[in-house]
DNA sequence: GACGTACCCTGCGGGC
DNA sequence: TGCCCGCAGGGTACGT
């Protein structure tokens, strides 16, 4: 399941193998990939040909490749289970390619994204003066941004009436932070996922924004170098960081700091994942 | 406006 | 062996 540091593994293979090429065509297989690309697959290809690839951006789970000259770009999410893929063009196609995009160069290499589940796709948007495609304008900076305010972050949490776990996946507050990072931040912070954003203190906010900065720091050193390759890869099956996970799938296992068994829990149609003794629910919770 | 929840989708694994 | 069901989960539409 690709989270910020996965996604951004992605924009540095992107900026590494794509920036700078001009698009020969495009092809749509799976008109779903498209979805918010209200104009539909064709005017999707049709718009993309032709067009030079500018530096791509990103921010939380969002990536985009501006197309220069324009003031448009190509807006990508992974989903659960999406991959950009950079290929040799006569490499089979994957079982699950929805987008190809063929470059008017003679690299040999094609962009591909393929993606299992179809939650993820790409579309067109204008580019607002920032920079931003319009459509992510509510998508708040992630907590590795260097203009992420934590003051204001801890306001916004205060002046919410739910619970941290919620908080922490709402991107509008802050991005970039998924179900698994949640829970392994959470378990660092020895958080309880239902304690109301109302009581936090401005230094436990910060204790826990650092926590969370650790965790994506951690991924992204281990995935980053992982694919200085040919291939723009992020495989949300590969796990390359599975092996570093303290609290995300670990039901039944020991604490890693105290032994006690962790537990899941049903949660918002996931599961939540934590220590029973390490932390605590808040008084209103079971 | 703020908050909570159902739903979209496909493949895998467990139970029967 | 094969079928069915639950689960995984980000973002969004919709209900309260």
């Amino acid at each position: 399941m690709p989270e910020l540091p996965e996604v951004e593994v992605v924009r540095r293979g992107l900026a590494r193998w794509v920036a700078r090429r001009t698009v020969a065509d495009a092809e749509v297989l799976h008109p779903r990939a498209v979805r918010r690309h209200i104009a539909g697959g064709d005017d999707f290809a049709h718009r993309l040909k032709g067009q030079r690839i500018g530096e791509p951006s990103r921010r939380g789970k969002y990536l985009w490749l501006p197309l220069e000259t324009t003031h448009t770009s190509v807006l990508a999410h992974l989903g659960m289970s999406g991959q950009l893929l950079v290929q040799p063009h006569d490499a089979p196609d994957e079982k699950h390619l929805r987008i190809r995009v063929r470059f008017d160069d003679d690299l040999g290499t094609e962009l591909r994204f393929v993606d299992q589940r179809t939650f993820g796709g790409l579309s067109l948007h204008h580019t607002t003066p920032d920079g931003l495609p319009d459509v992510i304008a509510h998508i708040a900076r992630d907590p590795l941004d260097p203009l992420f305010d934590d003051d204001a972050f801890h306001d916004a949490l205060r002046r919410r009436r739910t619970t941290i776990k919620r908080a922490l996946l709402d991107q509008s507050l802050i991005s970039g932070v998924g179900n698994i990072y949640a829970d392994e931040a959470l378990w660092r912070a020895r958080l309880h996922y239902e304690r109301p954003t109302g009581t936090f203190t401005r230094p436990r906010t910060t204790e826990l924004l650092g926590h969370i900065r650790d965790v994506m720091n951690a991924a992204l050193s281990v995935g980053g170098t992982s694919f200085d390759s040919l291939y723009v890869n992020v495989n949300g099956e590969s796990g390359y960081f599975d092996r570093s996970l303290d609290a995300y799938g670990r039901e039944g296992l020991p604490c890693r700091r105290c032994a006690t068994p962790m537990r899941r829990r049903p949660w918002m149609n996931r599961s939540s994942y934590f220590c029973p003794r390490c932390q605590r629910p808040p008084r209103s919770a079971s």
